[in-house]
DNA sequence: CTTTAAAGGTATGGCCTTGTACCATTGGAA
DNA sequence: TTCCAATGGTACAAGGCCATACCTTTAAAG
């Protein structure tokens, strides 16, 4: 009979389950979510967020309480609100882009900020990419999403810098989607997020990005080939890339 | 340039980011929490949660509505609280075992009510134990966590049928956690504590058991050793077998 | 220029959740 | 026997969140 453990390294057995329910109010989970489809890039600088009852409705949240998260949300400058007919909420273009070199000052902040949780979410993005990318390879997308697939790739291909996180975000969540698990896509999407605002303290270089774009390619052919193993190692080698260069800038 | 969708196979672009913000009211969701712990094999039958004032203050919720979610599980029979010093909520025994044979009518109407769940769970839960898997195998456990991953596979084998499913639990759950990414743990003992309702509606047989003992040994031998992919192939395998079962009571 | 539809803005009443304080019960310790 | 500490049980007031209904603004369409 195993004891209810208190012995083994003193390690709490219910520490798996007995976190916090709700990681803080309806607003503060909400506004997450909103910045979410920012971050990802899902509505890109420009456009506008589907409209409050719309959102709401998705959210399952009342008009009330997304709005209060959209006021933050504008007084942070990232969304821009206009009143009547064809106007909505926004995006607006993010701060100043670091500047070229600022020795990773901003992104020491915010790692600091995520403390604990930063190995935890690079950790949970490999479990789940690389999982990802197995499953879809072991029913290889055809037709529609086949398509799909290659367009993300030659996207990624011709972006310009500006864009090409975007791209390359959109990219992932296509095979997270085409996993066939709709959780490994939302989880994902959140890890994902939390990555993007580390990643976007770092400045892309068209060397990385072109290493980046071949291991794109090998990923979509594998997956598309039905390669469960090569999809994996080329998932796995592509994120060890991006994980090395944020601890790099971090040590 | 890629559209905001709406136009490729009509895939909502949105769908992994716009989801419920919550799964229910506290309340509701403080009952599977609850149940996670029960299901789990976290807290055996016959023993107690811990105070409510504990289970409150980790649950990140008043006291108020985590004794609302005991009523509720009392009244299910799923717990017997006493007071006085030395009460508490005590684990009630589950409804007597489904008859030998029911030909699998209480699965197909638990299955039924996951819906479109059911894939989803069984895909997630693959992805996350694999990864898991081989996370473990790749910064192998040593000392106090090697002996704990030893104990409870040689608990797993000694096990009555009656205790089984709980102890395999628990073994799955430590190499969650080894993983080293608290999420992954989390992320799989809500999927399990699913998995577990479906499973506790088939007949555990003998020649079941023995065979899952031997992909066990498998397992731990190679996450002790080092070997990433061994790992990964027998974690794989071994779910395989639980999916197959599950997929066949269905069929 | 007027109309109109689609969007954001506001107000009210009710239920859910919380924090805090205190009461009641129980079995062991003194 | 008496006391005590741990545990569940209850009450109340404040704040959060929600459903609903209605108002205001805006720009395209006619």
């Amino acid at each position: 009979m195993i004891e209810n453990d208190a012995s083994g390294a003193g390690t709490d057995p219910y520490a798996a389950v007995l976190r916090p329910v709700r990681s803080g109010n309806t607003f503060e989970e909400t506004v997450q979510k909103v910045l979410q489809l920012v971050r990802l890039g899902l509505v890109p600088v420009g456009e506008r967020l589907p409209p409050e009852r719309e959102l709401a409705e998705r959210l399952q949240i009342s008009r009330v309480t997304l709005r209060e998260a959209l006021k933050v949300l504008q007084d942070a400058g990232v969304l821009e609100v206009r009143r009547g007919r064809y106007g909505g909420a926004f995006v607006l273009a993010p701060a100043p882009a670091p500047l070229v070199s600022d020795g990773g000052e901003e992104l020491r902040r915010r790692a600091v900020e995520l403390g604990d949780r930063l190995e935890d979410t690079l950790l949970f993005r490999e479990v789940l990419e690389v999982g990802a990318a197995e499953l879809c390879a072991a029913r290889p997308p055809s037709g529609a999403e086949a398509e799909r697939l290659r367009e993300l790739l030659a996207a990624t291909g011709s972006a310009s810098l500006a864009e090409y996180r975007r791209i390359d975000t959109r990219l992932h969540l296509a095979v997270a989607e085409l996993s066939g698990s709709p959780s490994v896509a939302t989880q994902y999407a959140a890890v994902r997020a939390t990555v993007n605002e580390l990643l976007d303290c770092i400045p892309l270089l068209p060397p990385n990005l072109q290493h980046s774009q071949r291991q794109h390619e090998e990923l979509v052919e594998a997956i598309l080939a039905g390669d469960q193993g090569r999809a994996r190692a080329a998932m796995r080698q592509h994120l060890a890339g991006t994980a090395a260069l944020l601890r790099g800038f971090l040590a």
